[in-house]
DNA sequence: TATTTTTAACTAGCATACAAGTTAGAAAAA
DNA sequence: TTTTTCTAACTTGTATGCTAGTTAAAAATA
């Protein structure tokens, strides 16, 4: 497990969530593993206490599945839940963009055109940073139309759909991506709301035709019940 | 504070959290009001611990606001939190009406019929049951659809919509509200999605008549940023 | 009396200890 | 050898005590 120093505004609850999730996400703790509590806690130098509560958050969103008296299962990569969180991500986001269109201010616009050059910028140069100003660039758009709460749910259900989107960061099209979003901007800036719409489900469209490449490809991590 | 029986098959920190959740949303533990963590332990007789994983959870969707070393205050009514839980739950819901459309099979169809059938039997008669039987007809287009990890992000973020509901229970007209399921429940049955789109909207927008009237009505539990 | 300081009683975060249930392997019995 | 029983080492759930920080009222000072 990789343990990235403590943040020292964080709680040690927090960073306790912080670390296991980025673990998870990224598979340096791989579908299916059993992990405890106190294995945890003494790799990051806690108590078992804050990271039962970690686990417990984790829990919520089906990413962990705490076995009572047994032990804590990694969940397997799930089809089902994987469907619910792309459900999820693209009906509210679809609703976002539209409202938008309305909502977004001039220094809103500035934001997202800054966060789109530097998508443009590290385009082909570093995955992981793209990675964070997509992640950052949708975040936005909850911002713009003050819904972070419905950000904060999407999110904990979205991390059985970003451990996929890890997995196939080689066979995705970067490019394709960040000109996406280009198209959703130019579409918020016009105020164009069908635009918007159309351009989102475009891009999350992308999501869809990697889904077979990877089942097949990565199949050990894939739980039974997914197809 | 209103103290049902434990459950036998639940943990206690499910006992407490759903004891609390059903206290504050019922308003018995008043929007604004303080609360401690040994104060509810000792209500419920159990320890900290299971209360104060309760409380944790609860302050996830902010229905709670944790403020460490001084206390936990129950969130007042916020107009904002209210419109991100009624744009999740009218965004999600009715993108999911259209899909039960297709995925409905006889037996789903059944149970929704029957639960109509209970809601028009218990009109007028029983207001808890009806609402009861309200939340479960919503939950039923969940399963149909296999969203239940929908569901349980949208309900817990439907908190702050429920308690402005209970407080508007004599205000709404529930013989509309029957009505409507029933003609959400004709258009997934006839396989009519943007019909089912259509009475879904109309149902969700009776409670935004409510708001005004509520808001003047029980200023006392609205918080200051609500306008 | 008015203002400052102190103190004692709170709070939640966290560490630790124990309770209760599970599991795998050793030991005993067939 | 094979099967069964038992035991010891695990697991998470929960209780308890301690820590650090906040608050409000008492006490001291002006």
């Amino acid at each position: 497990m990789i343990v990235p120093p403590k943040n020292s505004s964080e709680t040690n609850r927090e960073y306790a969530f912080r670390v296991i999730s980025e673990n998870i996400i990224s598979l340096e703790i791989e579908p299916g593993s059993m992990i405890g509590e106190q294995e945890i806690a003494t790799a990051l130098g806690l108590s078992r206490t804050p990271v039962h509560e970690a686990f417990l958050e984790l829990s919520k969103s089906k990413i962990l599945d705490i076995l009572p008296q047994k032990g804590c299962l990694v969940s397997m990569i799930d089809s089902d839940l994987i469907r619910e969180a792309r459900f999820l991500r693209i009906t509210v986001e679809t609703a976002l963009v539209e409202d938008a269109c309305e909502l977004a201010k001039e220094e809103d616009l500035r934001e997202l055109d800054d966060n789109l050059a530097l998508q443009e910028f590290y385009l082909s140069k570093d995955a992981d940073k793209l990675l964070a100003l997509d992640n950052e660039f949708h975040k936005l758009i909850y911002r713009i139309c003050n819904k972070m709460q419905c950000y904060y749910m999407v999110s904990l259900m979205s991390m059985h759909f970003d451990r996929v989107r890890s997995l196939s960061l080689h066979s995705v099209k970067d490019l394709k991506i960040v000109s996406d979003h280009r198209a959703i901007f130019d579409a918020i800036k016009k105020k164009d709301p069908a635009a918007a719409r159309a351009a989102f489900q475009k891009h999350m469209a992308r999501f869809d035709l990697d889904w077979n490449i990877i089942s097949r490809e990565y199949k050990q991590y894939i739980s039974d019940n997914s197809k």
